[in-house]
DNA sequence: AACGTTTCCGCAAACGTTTGTTGTTGATAA
DNA sequence: TTATCAACAACAAACGTTTGCGGAAACGTT
């Protein structure tokens, strides 16, 4: 059971002081050359690596960012994580991945959690219990800065980093419209997630738009897969409608078989339309038109400006105005 | 911008000692009840949560438990993670995930940012690149405790969690036998991957059981979902087999739509098997039997045996051999 | 009255860094 | 010769905990 190596142990061998081989190791003008290179030497031979802890308690940061979000499943956050981890290696920040489950009450623990750990920014996806960010204050307070993504809410006080809800759901029920379709059913998550509310609204705007009743389309609304799955087969067994939204990856694999089982292989029959980060469309039989929203370039988007934020705080004291972000969203078809 | 409160301020607060505060919030037999309470009423006041890296530095250990997987893909890690994540909050761990990439230049680098980090212990699903764990050896010389799960190698000097590979193909190669298949095409993962290798020979054992020849199976192997696809297609159209066996969610995902293109709604054409999760067979349309493999409870199982190899630790010096914990797992029909 | 025992708490060192300040050289300029 | 100034390195405090040890009351026991 070997001891690793300190700062203290080079020093020891070095016969020099540990001031002098922290200065060292990190290049600083006080050290002489020739001292740098045999304390790096010494270090490798030891196999010298800093204590995270000792460091991070004195230097009052962890390089750490906190990430929350609602759950890890196999829809969508995977690739986010991913996008995240990325940015956030190449700065030399670690990730603390927190569920909230979309819980509130596991919302705050984690957020707690992430200040116990003194995590030096946060990214949140926040829970759809979640109406405003009153939980988050505390971070700011700490002058931890912090990104809301994906799942937003109105009125951010901070950084947000989402795609236009309204405006690519109008695009993608236009093209529903468009087809000639006129009985549609929209399938949105949550029924209290602002995200829903504001993928319903440009569905309805386009509605508005093409002169039709909202009597048109049906709305359901499923916090998640199973329900998604049996609310859709009630509604398409329903109204047979000819028009599909599907405001999720999620809900898209929910629907997959019932659009088979119902329709069979005549495609035309309602035509489909999803928010996808691209993967499941390639999955599943019914060929989907979808809105490609990566959750890989979401995650680097939001990672990014917690990095410039990060930045700033050291840079500058002037407060830089909360900002929104959009992720750019195209539509694939077929 | 808030100085979050210390141990200090409430002893300064209290009139006391920092070492009756710290032994009164833990209930240290020393101090009496009520100044334990006057203790813990102050520290509620001023709202103080301990510092997490103070305490980890002081204590030599920082409850973070590291986390090495390949990739975060949507295919059964989500789960895997889920399962861990559970029962390391019960034990109020947190997760320290890192991905290798299928790179064993990562994987070491993982070691070592686990190392710095002084993670108490480590879960690790090798890369395909990884034949040995020598580059794991370093943890067991600094006391931590490692368990391999779901990817494991030959000979592992530390505790494993996996599937008993060869015998669960086996059977679902049986499965396709008894089916009455004579033609079978086996999609296997990266080629030098020791799971692959013992998948491929339980689905040869299976052969020569029922008194059949090595060529009446055509192994592929493809280390990811786009390999998949196009190396499928390939089979698929070339050899029109009756019997499809897929060792992986990946694989199962990456053959969805190429079945449904080569054999249609005809579904009896081709029998085939895959090794998942459980939630992929219910998104594609094409029917699948299934060894159900749960990755939450792989995670689960890893995160327990580890817990113990925590306690364990702490409480005896004798070390207990590596064990193999095997995860159960059932086949499932249509 | 002298001597244990409890009971409760404080002192101070330690964990491994970072960093402001001070000190020692040797060289150069006056 | 003395003052000046780099250049380099050491000292020591600090970050917020934990913990071994020691000590002062308060109490009972012979």
């Amino acid at each position: 059971m070997q001891k690793r190596a300190t700062i203290k142990d080079i020093a020891v061998q070095l016969g020099v002081s540990i001031s002098t081989i922290s200065r060292g190791l990190k290049d600083h003008p006080d050290i002489s050359l020739e001292m740098r290179s045999t304390i790096k030497e010494k270090a490798k031979e030891l196999n010298y690596h800093p204590n995270h802890l000792a460091s991070g308690l004195r230097r009052r940061q962890s390089k750490f960012i906190g990430l929350i979000i609602p759950e890890i499943t196999m829809f969508f956050f995977p690739s986010v994580i991913k996008g995240i981890e990325e940015i956030a290696k190449q700065n030399g920040y670690q990730l603390l991945v927190l569920q909230s489950n979309d819980s509130i009450e596991n919302e705050k623990l984690n957020v707690q959690i992430c200040l116990d750990h003194s995590v030096d920014g946060l990214l949140i996806s926040m829970s759809n219990k979640s109406l405003n960010a009153e939980h988050l204050l505390v971070l700011k307070e700490a002058g931890i800065p912090v990104i809301l993504f994906d799942k937003s809410i109105d009125d951010s006080p901070f950084d947000e980093v989402i795609i236009d809800d309204v405006e690519v759901a109008f695009n993608a029920a236009k093209y529903l419209l468009d087809s000639g379709c006129k009985r549609i059913v929209a399938a949105l998550g949550s029924e209290n997630l602002t995200m829903s509310k504001k993928r319903g609204q440009g569905v309805k705007i386009a509605l508005k738009n093409h002169g039709m009743s909202d009597d048109c389309c049906t709305f359901i609304y499923a916090s998640n897969f199973d329900e998604g799955r049996v609310k859709i087969d009630q509604a398409l067994s329903e109204f047979k409608p000819d028009g599909l939204f599907l405001m999720s990856d999620e809900l898209i694999a929910a629907s997959s078989k019932v659009l088979s089982k119902i329709y069979g292989s005549n495609s035309n029959a309602c035509k489909v339309i999803g928010f996808s980060d691209g993967v499941l469309p390639d999955i599943i039989d019914y060929p989907i038109s979808y809105v490609h929203h990566s959750g890989f370039e979401l995650g680097k988007l939001a990672a990014n400006r917690l990095m410039k934020r990060l930045f700033l705080m050291n840079e500058t004291a002037e407060e830089e105005l909360p900002q929104r972000i959009l992720l750019p969203a195209t539509i694939f078809h077929q």
